[in-house]
DNA sequence: CATGAATGAGCTTTCATTCAT
DNA sequence: CATGAATGAAAGCTCATTCAT
């Protein structure tokens, strides 16, 4: 994604960019915040990046990467398909809890449904889709029951996990995993009717 | 919010507007796109508003009320809580089908975490709270299990309604509000688990 | 080539902006360099004109036309055809004396052969071809001896007189039309050679 | 002029240089593109010329170097003073038929009237001083006929011939130097009238 | 009331140039 | 010697907003 191999020291300071974006959004963030924000020259940026665009795009690649490997290595771990999906549910508040802003700011970009075709399909790739055939394996396994549409219940898992860690965070200013992971889990596997 | 009270046509004309910030984004649209997709010269719309934000504003507040009275009309109904509950998710889902534009332009925002606080505020208003109440009625009347956190619980449902739903309108261009609920509302209702 | 009609008023105010391109040539001048000449912002220059190369493109086609129309004119005069060249020749570098910084940028232009394709043309359409027919009828009426390619001929004459113009310019700071008309008649009609 | 001695093998490699200039200007053409044609990195540039303005001043009296050189030899040549102007107008052009984007650049410059003072005196002292000086000598030796003005006349003659051979260039896409200084000998010799 | 015209304030991006290696 | 990396200082252009009519 980007032409240079971004020098170690450069992408721990790029990485503060996304508290800029988070707060004002793409368009509403100058490079001139970017600058300020990392520390790092405009023109500097310019020369490691072909723009704002790919700046964005690298932030939320670096934060889907970290997703992905997470669920991989869930997905892979022992458990039925249902405790595993729990064990991806809660890891992924985790990863909301320690990168609130990149969470935010891929957020945003999913409801502005996909402005870099990319990183929708690399959601998909890192979310839905293990999510949708772990869904699969319950049903084979017998730990999850009989639902008719993977990809849509995979959507509505991100949804209530995301909207969830998100509003604690922007109501609380914080976002407890543990408690919030209870919460999600429950609701996900439980569903709200009284036994 | 408007200082002038707008023209009816005027209205829905305006009302078009949601189709480029869904696009484009907020900072994104320029007032010139406004203008040529409502047809309302820039000057014009100048003259009725005081600014881009408050188009933004009226747009979404347009939407938040149509939600809420749906909300408040359904809270009202006979039948049990958790009855009550899954009809307000199905509603939710009609809305998204019928304006998923403002939808989506609605979710950014949030997702920005209340550019402007009056619409976090409204959401909260229109869908969390009165969701929230429904929660601790099903408790009282049975209709729905014990849960902790009624607030995060309903956060947690508005994601999995509005993701279900952008998520189908992005794949599959369209929102069929019927099948959306029926699968949101499994989910939400059993959970995951196998019986 | 203007999109919007341009006011008269603006319309003499940007013919100032030719100094600042004879001096410091085409890409050496700024949009700033131009607002300051003509007095007009920058902002008001790009609602009138789609760009900085629009603005010189707009300022030669305004020195060909003058050009042109006084060819046409003497073009269609009483005479022989030898006689009615002259006459161009003279008119040509009264143009220059009277524009002098435009015809510098011209002839930069030229050299960058045509930069703007159409400007080409116009020097075509302006001197060359009816220089050329000229030629052509002076063959016809005797009062211009053999010579067998008109248009390379056209284009030595252009050149002679142009750059005899611009030397006088740049030498002596001033153009004497009619001294420097004497000069470059005598050459191009008796030619050097002793009779 | 160059601080440094240049290296034989880059001397050949900077020659390419001209090629961006003639195309795209000298403001138009970034030191990156230098670079790219003559396949010399930018700061290896920097280190053996003091920047993009001594560049194109190295090169455009490279190419007066050697019209000076040919000028001279052919101003020491037998015969009447006429025949050696004839030869030098045809060694010119063969000049601009040898480098043709050089003499586009130097034209340009020529019309910019001295971007660089230097390239203007480097103009007359190649080109403009010694046609003078043998104008006067064709009127003392009887081959050249009674003209009033040398410097100016010797600049008609500059601007015929380059002209008519920038002319061919771009019209023709090549140079005959021969055809064209055919015509340009005809002209200047014979002069348009009919005898 | 409504609007075409005008503009101040910035925006992203570029580029000549420097410097550490 | 030569050069990849880095950057200060613009440059062209845009846009929300105002205003005269």
């Amino acid at each position: 994604m980007t032409l240079r191999p971004l020098p170690s020291p450069l992408r721990e300071r790029v990485e503060l960019a996304v508290a800029a974006f988070a707060e004002k959004g793409f368009e509403g963030t100058r490079m001139e915040d970017v600058a300020e924000v990392t520390g790092v020259p405009k023109a500097t940026l310019y020369y490691h990046f072909q723009g704002k665009e790919q700046i964005l795009s690298w932030l939320l690649a670096s934060l889907l990467r970290d997703v992905a490997d997470e669920v991989q290595r869930l997905v892979a771990s022992p458990g039925t398909a249902l405790e595993r999906l729990e064990a991806i549910v809660r890891a992924q508040l985790r990863v909301m809890a320690a990168r609130p802003d990149a969470c935010r700011v891929l957020l945003a970009d999913v409801s502005r449904a996909g402005r870099i075709p990319e990183i929708a399909a690399a959601i998909g790739e890192a979310f839905l889709l293990p999510v949708a055939r772990l869904l699969a394996e319950g049903r084979a396994d017998g730990s999850i029951g009989g639902l008719v549409d993977d990809e849509a219940t995979s959507a509505a898992i991100y949804g209530a996990v995301t909207v969830t860690g998100l509003h604690h965070l922007v109501a609380h200013q914080e976002l407890d995993a543990g408690r919030a992971g209870d919460i999600v889990v429950g609701l996900l596997t439980r569903g709200l009717r009284a036994p």
